[in-house]
DNA sequence: ATGTGTGAAGATTTTCACAGCA
DNA sequence: TGCTGTGAAAATCTTCACACAT
């Protein structure tokens, strides 16, 4: 049996599947049948070169000299991303950003269903937020098993993230998405991803502090003798 | 003049130092003074010989054979990223996402500090949120300027990103922090940096069929049937 | 002995340049 | 001619191994 594509497609290159995704549904939407890696790397953001990089691990998906149409490309990536398929979210933490996410509709656009919603304090239980009704934290397992939920999202305070952390392990969730700035430990077999607000922010504020310091650079720091 | 340091601190680098302030915060708070760089390491979930890596961007800061002194190296991190200037956030868009961030405790202990939350919708406007009150869009160039913010936040729909990017860029905000999924264009001099929850929820999701592929290599790809 | 600081090797990602096909 | 697909070069980031200070 042949190998038909290396199986492996590179983390930086899904990130920015999921991308192109977004523009060609955008695209197609207002009734564009063809685009050039220009035009679609334009509108994403990136590199036309990278782009066409990035499309290179699908197989051949182009016209030569004219470009890629539409919606075999954006059949194409939805495809590989798996978007098809419903996967199941459970989302731990319902505070404000908890709330945020389980609201958001384009989630749903995107092959994920909130199946559900939990938090450990008794007068969140029972709200209903975005078509949902949050449950206490021990109906957990029972969703999990019933629902082949595969995805765990944790929204809690850091200070529980690992304990839910792990009872999601337990439970039997796959794939965690982690907004509390805490490094959490997994089970193998089962992988976090982390997404820390306040970093990003950090980042930001550094970069633009840093290219004004070269651009006016006065009082260079001062080191402590 | 020599140059002590290069002025140019890798931005993957930027990001992880301010996770391990995060951690030094905690491990000062527990009453530890000094810390081991593997201890460290595995507190914020990195490799130790990365950590020292990093660390040597800021030039030595800790003793050979002993290790890190909690209190300073906090000290030189905050210095390095700025945390001790505060500095001024608007935040547009007062939907759930923009609710949580300005309710968000975490940032004034980093340097960020709130000064004005916008949103377009008249029956937002005048809520109070995190302590702040809601203004409506005309009051942008004003507080900007009053407050000399240099970071704005996007929380708004899609639709209007692009149009509220101009307005922070033209008020004089500098750093734009983008959370809707659009890539956003901004003149020279303002950077901007984005935030896409649907794209790390598809590529945890991607990340794990992509396991399960290796794992189980049953009905290659068979079509839904 | 112990754990930092760092040059060098290795892996990954981005960018370039151009061959090849419509 | 125009734009895709891709090897090769460049830049970046990660990991390793060990000299060196305490």
């Amino acid at each position: 049996m042949i190998q038909p594509r290396p199986r492996t497609i590179p983390e930086a290159t899904v990130a920015r599947l999921a991308v192109y995704l977004r523009v060609l549904t955008a695209l197609g939407d207002g009734g564009r049948s063809t685009v050039s890696s220009g035009e679609l790397a334009a509108a994403a953001g990136v590199n036309p070169a990278g782009l066409r990089k990035d499309l290179s691990h699908l197989g051949p998906c182009g016209v030569r000299g004219v470009g890629y149409e539409v919606a075999t490309l954006h059949d194409r990536i939805s495809r590989v991303l798996g978007v098809e398929r419903s996967r199941g979210c459970v989302l731990v933490g319902m505070g404000n950003l908890g709330s945020a996410l389980a609201d958001y509709a384009g989630f749903g656009t995107r092959g994920f269903e909130f199946v559900g919603l939990f938090d450990a304090a008794p007068d969140r239980v029972g709200q209903s937020i975005g078509g949902h009704t949050v449950q206490p934290m021990d109906a957990l397992d029972e969703v999990v098993a019933a629902t082949q939920a595969s995805i765990g999202v944790i929204t809690t305070p850091a200070e529980v993230a690992q304990s839910v952390c792990d009872r999601l392990a337990r439970a039997g969730v796959r794939s965690i998405l982690n907004f509390a700035p805490v490094p959490l430990a997994a089970p193998p077999g089962v992988d976090v991803r982390k997404v820390d607000l306040s970093v990003e922010l950090q980042v930001l504020a550094f970069l633009g502090q840093q290219r004004l310091g070269a651009a006016a650079p006065l009082a260079p720091v001062e080191e402590p003798a």
